[in-house]
DNA sequence: AATAAATGCTACTCATTAGTAGCATTATTT
DNA sequence: AAATAATGCTACTAATGAGTAGCATTTATT
């Protein structure tokens, strides 16, 4: 049975060597943004060559494209092995620390960019676009679920809380919390949780 | 008196056309971002060769630091003519406000971009960083009038309330609800006003 | 009107970066 | 051991964009 074994070691290195490749992405893209993390850049990381590259993904679109999906299934799959017994907003809070974390950890946000060109590239990324269509759903109901009782602001519109709750995972309060004061990253997870809710008001 | 008004004149055309080059760069740079913003598209967008622009900035970095410094110094004589009957915390409000309707209407958040290599450009420019601290220390003040009042939360660090305002000013819900909701300009001013300062929560 | 000076432009250089051709090396099969 | 296939690399191409040399045109001066 050497050949069943063979060919799923050269899958298993295959697979392994496009992790390394997602994982440099990621924090490269967190580090420089889209416009400025070069392919290179990315290959040097991993240790190997531009043209090995490319026999994982055809183009930097799609190299970025399938970084922001892991992503996006890791916050899925977060949301799904949450304990059911958690409210809709201690489930939308831990989801919210989560990608915190995974930020301060040299990551990147999963609403990547507030720059145009790159949500358009994105929006045109069928595949980008299913996966973070299903996170949407998904947050969607939670809102509404909170909203009805009582522990999100019923008065205000739903997308108004969806769209500032993705905001605060791209918070770059956080980024220089991070930097310029000497806080421990759980404090800053705290705080930025509590501003989130309850705002700046006492 | 033919040679005093010939020169003047000659000054002050030059004058309004670094303002419209100023203008050109605010609104591309809110567009595009500092990384896809070309010194032939402010060229262009002004009517100008891109020598003629060089005789104005000489390089991309003081033109999008000047930019910038243009939109600071905005905010600091927006808040020295407010009314001194205000509290600290309309202040800090009202000029919020202010700096999301100057984006809405086009232009570029003052904060503008959570990218460390821009940020790094722009901590280099000594002549931007006087400003923008000149700025700082008149918001950290606020922040602590508003504080010994009671209108902001006391056990917040001074910090977490500084870093999340600037945030709101270049916060991407007000994109997204721009492009993806019908709400009119008002209503996605008052509701990030009232998220920023109330948070989500009822 | 002739000359000097300033202004603005076309057409470049040089550096960077996405993407690739084709060779060298290693592994696999007969 | 020889032939074949796969893998990975160096060294390219093509396009883009910052910044500039030097000429052409207009404007000012005598």
């Amino acid at each position: 049975m050497q050949i069943f074994s063979k060919i799923s070691f050269k899958d298993q290195t295959f697979k392994l060597r496009e992790c390394a490749i997602l994982d440099a992405t990621t924090r490269i893209l967190g580090d420089k943004g889209y416009d400025l993390m070069t392919m290179d850049d990315v290959a040097i990381a991993v240790g190997i060559s531009k043209p090995s590259l490319y026999k994982h993904f055809k183009s930097k679109e799609e190299l970025v494209g399938e970084a922001l999906i892991r992503l996006i299934d890791g916050a899925i799959d977060h949301l799904d092995r949450l304990d059911v017994e958690l409210s809709p907003i201690q489930k939308l809070s831990t989801l919210l620390e989560w990608s915190l974390r995974v930020r301060l950890e040299g990551g990147m946000p999963f609403l990547p960019s507030t720059n145009a060109s790159v949500r358009a590239m994105l929006m045109r990324n069928l595949k980008y676009v299913a996966h973070i269509l299903k996170l949407n759903g998904k947050l969607e109901k939670l809102v509404i679920a909170a909203q009805k009782a009582g522990e999100l602001n019923p008065l205000l519109p739903r997308d108004v809380i969806l769209f500032n709750y993705y905001s605060r995972t791209c918070d770059p309060a956080v980024e220089y919390l991070n930097t310029f004061s000497k806080m421990k990253d759980d404090e800053i997870v705290q705080y930025t949780l509590q501003v989130a809710f309850e705002g700046l008001k006492p």
